[in-house]
DNA sequence: CTTAGGG
DNA sequence: CCCTAAG
């Protein structure tokens, strides 16, 4: 059993930010460019990564609160619940809506699906004020005492409503950590977040296992794109809309699917696979990513290395270290504007843009529908194509969801919230750029024949189309060869057969609040994944394990029928992923007078060629201004002390500065013009 | 990582 | 501000 953590996220105006900076040696391999911008993941996508797997739902929030509508909505949801949990795999259920504002409403919750509805799934979260998400985890495959308690639990209470365990957590202790601008709650008490002060809040999560798994056909026939059909668009999902209170109240249902921390330190619960899965990483460093594609991992990106480099920081002289770590940290709270993602909802044209389920609406003036169709996500809507016209052969479609490949993270509890940040963040980066594929299915077969017309393949304007549906999947080309599926029976046998990327963030010692990785993983594959994570990530996993539950493969692949690894070899993997890319300019911000005051001041003292003593003593405390920057700023100054006032622009510095500025510089550069020619002389003293 | 410089 | 070469 590896999830019976609860998390929660509280967005609110989320923002997210920038990839982290490359490394110098990633830059130096041209592996980063600036042709990332504008590639910034969105608030969603970070949950997406934390929660390892997800379902976004988003819906339009119909201006209507009334109660009948409300509890229609409840059904419904009560209904995605059920088809979304089906499968035990899933664990985890996120929610989230935008409050107030009626537009759009955000539920998120396992299966690596992203449901889309309404457009922006994609959409930065940023824009969305008052945008609430709450996540859960739920216990996953237990094989040991919970398990039983989750069987009873899901069984018994297979019907449970999506906002019993709202209101069963509701009032629960929790903490949060702080995870970019949304808290993860560490706690596993509540799933849901309230947020009082807030028009609307994040109205409930779910727990796996809450629904029997008796009929696995029924995802087919009824992919969870359906769940928010038409009729829930009427009303409101989220929000105060949906009463707590009219939902039953079970405490200790709650109790029993999420796991407690205290039960964590104590290690009883799950004594073995805990501490298997979450031991203390020997020394491979502050953090680790590790992803695990379908059977193998994805190699992390060059720069997710990077992450490791701080461990030889132990290894140096004290004084060094903390020099490194001031700007190492620095740079790390660097601030970056947001740009909306442009990831798969709004962009490539070429390609459908990933997303689980679409909807099919006649057109029969517009053609390229498919452009239209990552445009405007929305959710299929079942049985709704109606009118169609006869002479226009066009399909438009809505792609509402989209699988988000899993990410496996594994982070010390020492670790600094920054840097679980951005450990996130590389992870995300990591896999978003590096080629993400589009696959197709249809009635929840993966359409491999790239060259059949949608007429061949099924997928017209005449058919149903409830089970067309997309995913994303990792680009094999952009996976090293021996991380190429197949070669590793290992994680085939995991309850992932897709080539998703596990993410999970893990805290080796167990003491810590937050111990459990955020996705559900069987237990037999918690067991291979704590081994492989022993190892460097890029050694490939042992095939030890074997007794991996194929049962739940099955399941998994019911649910989630997009993954295939073979598919992988299908789709031809030509096309150079355009890297999403990872680091954004940092936004502009002009040196105040105070600055240049300061800056002047230092440099006076100190020179021009001791940036980082500069940094040290007049910049300490400004983050976001690097020695670079000092050094940038003194050249602009030195310029601008030397063009006429006419030419300056910005706000002006005082004279008094600027010719303070070029005393500065005349005199240190005598002096280092001295220095040179010291080391000059010596230099022909020595060959003389 | 820091510096120094070009862009 | 970014990017790189160089130390």
């Amino acid at each position: 059993m590896v999830l019976q953590k609860r998390l929660d996220y509280g967005f609110n105006g989320y923002q997210v930010p920038p990839m982290p900076r490359a490394t110098r040696s990633a830059r130096r391999r041209g592996s980063f460019k600036k042709k990332h911008e504008g590639n910034q993941m969105c608030a969603f996508d970070l949950l997406a990564i934390v929660a390892g797997k997800l379902l976004l739902d988003k819906e339009s929030a119909p201006s209507s609160s009334d109660t009948s509508a409300d509890e229609d909505q409840r059904a419904v949801i009560n209904s995605a619940v059920k088809n979304e949990w089906q499968d035990e795999e899933k664990s985890l259920k996120v929610e989230a809506c935008n409050q107030g504002s009626a537009d759009k409403n955000i539920y998120v919750s396992d299966l690596s699906h992203v449901h889309q509805q309404g457009c922006s799934s994609k959409e930065s979260l940023v824009t969305q004020n008052d945008l609430n998400l709450g996540l859960a985890s739920a216990l996953t495959k237990p094989d040991c005492a919970e398990r039983s308690n989750a069987e009873k639990f899901g069984n018994g209470q297979s019907k449970c409503e999506i906002g019993t365990l709202a209101s069963k957590v509701e009032g629960g202790s929790s903490e949060y950590i702080e995870f970019g601008d949304c808290k993860l709650e560490a706690e596993t008490k509540r799933a849901v977040k309230d947020e009082p002060h807030k028009s609307g809040m994040v109205q409930s999560s779910t727990v796996a296992n809450i629904c029997n798994l008796e009929d696995p056909v029924v995802l087919d026939a009824k992919p969870p794109a359906l769940v928010g059909s038409d009729s829930s668009a009427k009303v409101p999902l989220c929000g105060n809309h949906i009463p707590n209170s009219s939902y039953p109240t079970n405490q200790d249902d709650v109790n029993v699917v999420i796991r407690d921390d205290d039960e964590n330190s104590s290690g009883c619960t799950h004594p073995i696979t805990t501490k298997k899965f979450f031991r203390p990483a020997p020394r491979i460093g502050d953090r680790r990513i590790r992803k695990i594609l379908a059977s193998k991992y994805w190699k992390v990106a060059p720069r997710l290395k990077d992450a490791t480099v701080s461990n030889s920081d132990r290894d140096l002289k004290p004084v060094f270290r903390k020099r490194q770590n001031c700007y190492r940290h620095q740079r790390s709270e660097r601030i970056y504007p947001f740009k909306k993602r442009k990831h798969f909802a709004y962009s490539s044209p070429s390609n459908s843009d990933g997303g689980m389920g679409c909807e099919f609406v006649s057109d029969s003036s517009q053609k390229g529908s498919n452009e239209d169709a990552s445009v405007s996500c929305s959710r299929m809507r079942g049985g709704q194509h109606t009118s169609f016209l006869p002479r226009d052969s066009h399909v438009k479609l809505r792609i509402k969801s989209i699988s988000v490949p899993e990410l496996l993270i594994e982070i010390p509890e020492s670790s600094t919230v920054g840097s679980l940040k951005r450990t996130v963040m590389e992870a995300v980066t990591a896999i978003l750029g590096s080629g993400l594929r589009v696959g197709v299915l249809l009635q929840g077969k993966k359409v491999r024949e790239d060259n059949k017309t949608l007429q061949q393949t099924g997928i017209s304007r005449n058919n149903k189309l409830d089970a067309l549906g997309f995913c994303l999947e990792p680009n094999p080309s952009q996976m090293p060869p021996s991380l190429c599926p197949g070669d590793s029976p290992f994680f085939l046998q995991c309850d992932t057969p897709q080539p998703i990327l596990r993410f999970e963030i893990k805290y080796p010692h167990t003491t810590g609040v937050v111990h459990q990785g955020i996705c559900a993983v069987p237990e037999p594959h918690v067991n291979n994944l704590g081994n492989y994570i022993e190892s460097d990530h890029d050694s490939a996993p042992s095939p030890t394990d074997t007794s991996m539950d194929k049962s739940t493969n099955s399941k998994a692949l019911v649910a989630v029928p997009a993954m295939n690894v073979e598919a992988l070899a299908v789709i031809p993997a030509h096309r150079k992923s355009k890297r999403s890319d990872m680091a954004q300019r940092r936004i502009r911000r002009p040196f105040s007078v105070t600055e240049v005051e300061a800056l002047v001041q230092a440099v006076e003292k100190l020179g021009t060629g001791r940036w980082r003593d500069v940094k040290l003593r007049a910049f300490d405390n400004a983050k976001h201004r690097t020695y670079v920057d000092l050094k940038d700023k003194w050249k602009t100054l030195v310029h601008t002390a030397r063009i006429s006032p006419q030419q300056r622009r910005g706000e002006p510095v005082p004279q008094e500065l600027l010719d303070r500025v070029l005393a500065a510089h005349a005199y240190w550069s005598q002096q280092q013009a001295k220095q040179q020619f010291k080391h000059q002389q010596a230099g022909t003293c020595l060959l003389i």
